[in-house]
DNA sequence: CTAATATTCTAACGATTATTGGATTGATGT
DNA sequence: ACATCAATCCAATAATCGTTAGAATATTAG
């Protein structure tokens, strides 16, 4: 007897929730939604092993969320579509929502709003456009090369201290990074404001940003 | 040595994850779309024990995806907000999207217009405004009861056949149920062809209607 | 052709998870 | 108080998954 043609709908839709419940793939999936990446590279950012990457990298291919395509010697991994990064983003919006033990381990990392608002945002857009804040990406520059937002500088943190004179001091600064779980515009903030800088950090990564509708700059 | 704070973070997304890894839990998760049920009732909805409608919901609770209520001798299950229906939406969509077996299994049961854009939505809430067609839930009353399309008129497809006196002959008549998957709105059209009614379905269910940013009518 | 490198494949182990049966709780009705 | 019913709790077993180690592939460099 055959299972019921309804249970087989059901069963392919859990291939992408299976994908999405491992800790290590979602991290994963995180590091994709900033740009096409390497084995080798998302096995140093996730620190894990490469074979472990890549047994990760099977599953999510499996199903069909991320593409790879082989350059050179090296084989490059990347989210197989935007609604991939939207799911993600919903994902990570519905847990922190939801989950109290999420948002006490976050409170610990974040200060300040978090959450950003459709108004807030446009907000921020306008006065980036206007020049009245610097938007400051601080993640690594090929990543801010594959997409950022409106408007942003790219300024790694690794390099920050080292090229602090490129920022104004009058203006507010406003760094970001991959989204809501990255710690990278935290210790930016904390860095730039030790050096007397009036900085501040969103919980949007470019991921978030898109999937509120909002336009970002891309390599093309 | 402990782990990573960074990593306690995706532990907790990974757990809402691991809920939607579970065909029959997004199963119950869809019937929870369509209103408060009891365990019960899922059970039976979903063709399963009990006892393991009980579990799957013990794992749904723990990742806060669900609330429970007692009422009397039963106890009652909903979703714990309208971004889980959302998310569930945006899940079973990318699925769609991407798993190539998903949509040869779809290919088989759904025919026409499954997929819903911005404007045929549009158009449908004008012609059903207008009265130009009639929208028909042709799911169990009490689902009806708790949300339903706009100006859309119940008839379970369990009394369709000796209610169709109710229907007009000279009107186009779009039915609907609980979302692609669900069955309901494809065996209602079969049969109000036969009695030589103009009828055809939507992939759409309140979730996916609402998540789509459109209004749907509530219990209230 | 050979060596080196990035990645995958295969096999294996321990850790989780799904599912089932039996005992238990909590509320209702007699 | 007792029996009944919905639902959960508690083990136990089979299936699946995460992770690591070792062998195999494919591409480039010499």
């Amino acid at each position: 007897m055959s299972r019921a043609l309804k249970d087989l709908l059901y069963e392919q839709v859990a291939r992408v929730g299976k994908a999405l419940s491992s800790p290590k793939r979602l991290e994963i999936l995180e590091l994709l939604a900033q740009g096409e990446k390497t084995v080798e590279l998302l096995a140093n950012e996730a620190a894990i092993d490469m074979k472990l990457a890549s047994a990760h990298l099977r599953v999510l291919k499996e199903s069909r969320l991320v593409e790879s395509r082989r350059d050179g010697r090296y084989i490059a991994y990347r989210l197989s579509g935007e609604d991939v990064a939207s799911l993600w983003t919903k994902l990570h919006v519905v847990a922190t929502e939801h989950l109290i033990e999420l948002q006490v381990a976050l409170d610990g990392i974040v200060s300040g709003p978090e959450r950003l608002t459709a108004e807030t945002r446009l907000s921020l857009l306008d006065k980036a456009r206007s020049g009245d804040v610097v938007v400051l990406d601080v993640r690594p520059e090929p990543e801010y090369l594959s997409a950022h937002l409106p408007h942003a500088r790219s300024i790694p943190l690794a390099e920050l201290e080292s090229r602090l004179a490129e920022l104004p001091r009058d203006k507010e600064i406003v760094a970001y990074c991959r989204g809501p779980f990255c710690l990278m515009s935290a210790e930016a903030v904390a860095l730039l404001n030790t050096y007397g800088y009036r900085a501040s950090k969103i919980g949007d990564g470019v991921a978030e940003w898109a999937t509120a509708g909002l336009p970002v700059q891309t390599e093309n």
